[in-house]
DNA sequence: GGTTTAAGTTCCCTTAGGGAACCCAGTTTG
DNA sequence: CAAACTGGGTTCCCTAAGGGAACTTAAACC
């Protein structure tokens, strides 16, 4: 999809739209990061069109977030994530965190993820990479920063 | 567009994506969240189709994201952010991070925040709600919740 | 009474998604 | 050694969604 080409604009929202934004995408990065790295594995777990499947894996490889990796030392290959993808799994975690809260429902969330550190269930918060404290939409100012269009 | 409704999956990030992943969404949100209410604005700001511009604010009311404001007593529309929609705008502050860090390039970023506890420009990081300690996709197990569909 | 402004709506055209069928190289099976 | 199977796609057609420009409506302003 995406007739307008969000890569172009002055804003790191519309160029990380450009890169996971179209329909799917999100989906095939989570069953990545899930373990499920081959083809018809991830077609038949989403029900995702085969060609649309291919267009994504391509453009995610493309921009760098999957790396395709060959094996059996055959035409067989597996995606992976690479480190830029690895940290784009954090939009995914932001993702479950605000739908297990908003739109989980009676049933509860359908995947936990259990804290290596502590142990625990958990989900993530956003804090202040300086200094820690709490930041989200109501505790900052947006100012124009080097890279604005203007 | 989505011809697939990924609302009805069990999978917060497919439902999360069914509110907020359709093309230019989250620019929308980006807008409202970034003090631009009004739909002509919105309409010029970001060179959105006035149709689909519609579409996406029935939606984004729809889904309780937003909220459809009467202002000077006669028809003239301010559209705000509700509580689930300034909590999803975490997500956007991930995006602006995760597009600063991989996408911006030479010019840098676009945009700045300044976290109003400590004054500093700074960008969100990722932690643990329950020992915050940083919390990234090596440092999750996933687990089947409640919620899950087997 | 004519113009302006805000907020949509309608129409037409093009393009992207859905789905099923097909393809091809390498591998196992009979 | 041929037939069937497997993984990873590609091709085809159909329909629905995006793009853009023109039109509409209602209230206010001049």
């Amino acid at each position: 999809m995406q007739r307008t080409r969000f890569g172009e604009m002055a804003c790191s929202i519309a160029r990380t739209t450009d890169v996971i934004g179209e329909p799917w995408s999100p989906l095939v990065l989570r069953d990545v990061f899930a373990g499920v790295h081959r083809f018809d594995q991830i077609q038949a777990d989403l029900g995702i069109s085969r060609k649309v499947l291919t267009e994504r894996l391509n453009h995610l490889v493309e921009q760098g977030v999957l790396e395709r990796r060959a094996y059996d030392g055959r035409p067989r290959f597996e995606y992976h994530l690479t480190d830029k993808g690895t940290e784009l799994v954090d939009l995914l975690m932001v993702m479950t965190r605000w739908g297990d809260r908003w739109l989980a429902g009676e049933a509860g969330p359908p995947v936990l993820y259990r804290h290596h550190a502590c142990g625990e269930i958990s989900g993530v918060d956003l804090r202040c990479a300086r200094c820690g404290e709490p930041m989200h939409a109501r505790d900052v100012d947006l100012l124009p920063g080097p890279g604005s269009a203007g």
